[in-house]
DNA sequence: CTTGAAGCTCTAGCGACTAGAGCTTTTACA
DNA sequence: TGTAAAAGCTCTAGTCGCTAGAGCTTCAAG
């Protein structure tokens, strides 16, 4: 018979927490695989592929829902145009993501650069913090 | 007698929304303002600046932790070196952050590459998404 | 005095897990 | 074969920083 997986061999394999894993079923993202005669989840080598993707999508920084999404399309075969518009969504997000974090960046760099030299001074982190005014930076949204 | 503003008025103020207000009131970020004859919250002076403390705080991306604890070394006028330290360490995990997301664009990047002309073509996208060996990059961690 | 806006409390939901309690099953070894 | 540790199970609750809604009371303007 075909080579079946314990859940916590499946967690080693993909570098993936045992309650994440159950999780994922929880939410429909992993198929429930069947069940021993304890009850116990025997995966098979469908279910690894699966989570192999599922977890190389979220280092790349993929919501669940977009996996799901991804998922599906892979397994219908369907056209790739809906895959790249995925991506490129994602990609603009992140994008947008580096960006605000880099007006933050700035922002906070100038916030501690009263500091710089080492020795004690008035501090204006504080004075700072408490009105944008004295702040150059825009630094808005999420 | 001192002004004082119903929660609708510190709201617009200091462009928060209303229950975001009682949270950190719930919270123990912002102290609780005396109530009048019908339970309703009077804010006073005090709970303007430190609400405004507070949202600035956030828009630099300061955590509720980092910004209480910030608020009572202003509060207790104690020396700036635990200030200087909250500031630089939240900092350090912005630059962090941006490393993480440019990895992560950069990889991003790379997998829509292939649908770069607009043309139909075999689009890999799938595939690299099924297996790290595909991808170029390290984008590990969160 | 009426009416609508604004306020109140309490509960639940978001995303993507993570941790723990309290149990059962499997596995390894003597 | 006995036993004990390791691994599995389910269920609940917590993380962070809000946000939304139900169902009520109070306030402010005309
Ligand atoms: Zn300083
Ligand atoms: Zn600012
Ligand atoms: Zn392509
Ligand atoms: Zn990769």
């Amino acid at each position: 018979m075909a080579t079946t997986y314990a859940i916590g061999k499946l967690a080693k394999l993909t570098d993936t927490k045992v309650p994440t894993i159950r999780y994922y079923e929880q939410v429909g993202l992993l198929p429930a695989p069947e069940r021993n005669a304890g009850n116990q989840r025997r995966y098979r080598e469908v279910h690894l592929q699966k989570l192999r993707f599922i977890r190389h999508s979220r280092q790349l920084g993929f919501g669940l829902e977009e996996i799901a999404s991804l998922l599906a399309l892979q397994e219908s075969q369907a056209d790739s145009g809906e895959v790249q518009r995925i991506a490129r969504n994602h990609l603009d997000e992140v994008r947008d993501k580096v960006a605000r974090l880099n007006k933050l960046e700035q922002a906070l760099s100038q916030l501690v650069s009263c500091c710089g030299s080492g020795q004690p001074h008035d501090c204006q982190i504080l004075s700072v913090l408490a009105d944008h005014n004295l702040c150059q930076h825009e630094h808005e949204g999420r």
